[in-house]
DNA sequence: CAAGGAAGTAACTAGTTAGTGCGTTAGTCT
DNA sequence: AGACTAACGCACTAACTAGTTACTTCCTTG
């Protein structure tokens, strides 16, 4: 069922406008980023641009979409509740810090959104779908955990899940302006390794009875 | 009918730009921000943003280093080190979550400065000794709250700043986006009642021995 | 195989935007 | 008073940028 190699590749263009427009989003924002950069860098005519998403906006929110769907569909991978409900937590903690960490399109996306007061986002169905099922597996793993004795009973799974996002997320995010004001390389492999170490602390001392 | 004979006053004008540029930029961002706007909101000439602050982006370093200056002025004012460590580390915690919220344009200020890698902080040499400032006096309530037994030991000044300042700025920051995805008003008056109590949990498990 | 539609391109337009040239007005100093 | 300096304002431009027009090239299918 393979498609014959062509020389002209709809699907092909569309994808290299997508991870094109990713780049230059992430890099520069939506104000920042230019049109014909994106057509450059993807190889394509801006004409395609405009021939398969629209404008710059709905290009955004399409980018922004994916990059939510691509977060959750690989947390949704780490199937949490068939590990011990501690080993679950610090599993999640770790993802998430590496996440970020490989990704750092998705947080300065992100970012880019909340300037816009999410005015793209709140267009996006999908978003709700994906994003309920996500706080649902980790309210699960929190029930699971209490059930056993070894959580805390009471805890507010967004406002856990809040939580494990910002102190990775902050700690990437402003990695420029941190390492002046603390005057420290943030980003040397050693600080990311403590930093790991910090938070997954931070977290199970928040959650657990006892460690 | 008479026009008053305008007064002249190059502090009060330089002034008036100077909060204008603060608003117009921490609501679009470096790139998105524009210079008429500035130089209406400010009731100056666009001529005078040129003459005054030289061009757009040394107008941006200017709105960033006094936002700096000014939260880091605030914190000194908190005099941790007349309180017992435990009420002076809650009072910080909820002081970094009061002025995020009270000064919105803050946090907006530093996730533009990011998105340029902190080019323009780079350039500053007053932002590096106000935020030594900062980092020692959090230090010193480490030890202090060490030495009484209070805290735990061979906790990281800088890691805990982080985190104190990640807890907040995140919740925030993503309110918009995480008003969607976690389905809930961040912003509704109990929702943020309740994350400050969260926060101040979640850092006091994290430093003192015991609750 | 021809025909129609889809993929792709170059050159353009209309509007925007940071930055300026140059002139005017108000306050100050001698 | 007159001269000098600094505050202020208008109107312009050069460069840029999102979006479009009008066209060519290639592929599929009836």
């Amino acid at each position: 069922m393979d498609k014959p190699a062509k020389q002209r590749d709809a699907e092909a263009t569309k994808a290299r406008i997508l991870a094109a427009a990713k780049k230059e989003f992430a890099k520069n924002g939506l104000a920042g980023a230019r049109v014909d950069v994106i057509a450059d860098r993807a190889k394509a005519n801006k004409r395609m641009i405009y021939h398969y998403f629209g404008n710059k906006e709905d290009l955004f929110q399409i980018v922004l979409e994916e990059a939510y769907i691509d977060i959750r569909t690989a947390e949704q991978k780490l199937e949490l509740n068939n590990i011990p409900p501690r080993e679950a937590l610090e599993k999640l903690v770790r993802f998430t810090w590496t996440y970020y960490l490989k990704n750092p399109e998705f947080i300065t996306l992100v970012n880019s959104e909340n300037l816009h007061k999410a005015r793209h986002l709140k267009k996006s169905q999908m978003i709700e779908k994906v994003s309920r099922r996500f706080v649902d597996m980790v309210a699960r793993l929190l029930e699971r955990g209490t059930a056993e004795g070894a959580f805390r009973p009471g805890i507010d799974p967004v406002q856990l899940n809040i939580t494990i996002a910002a102190i990775g997320y902050y700690y990437l995010t402003n990695r420029f302006t941190g390492s002046i004001v603390f005057q420290r390389d943030l980003m040397a492999a050693d600080a990311l390794d403590e930093r790991l170490r910090f938070n997954i602390e931070t977290i199970l001392r928040l959650v657990c009875v006892e460690l």
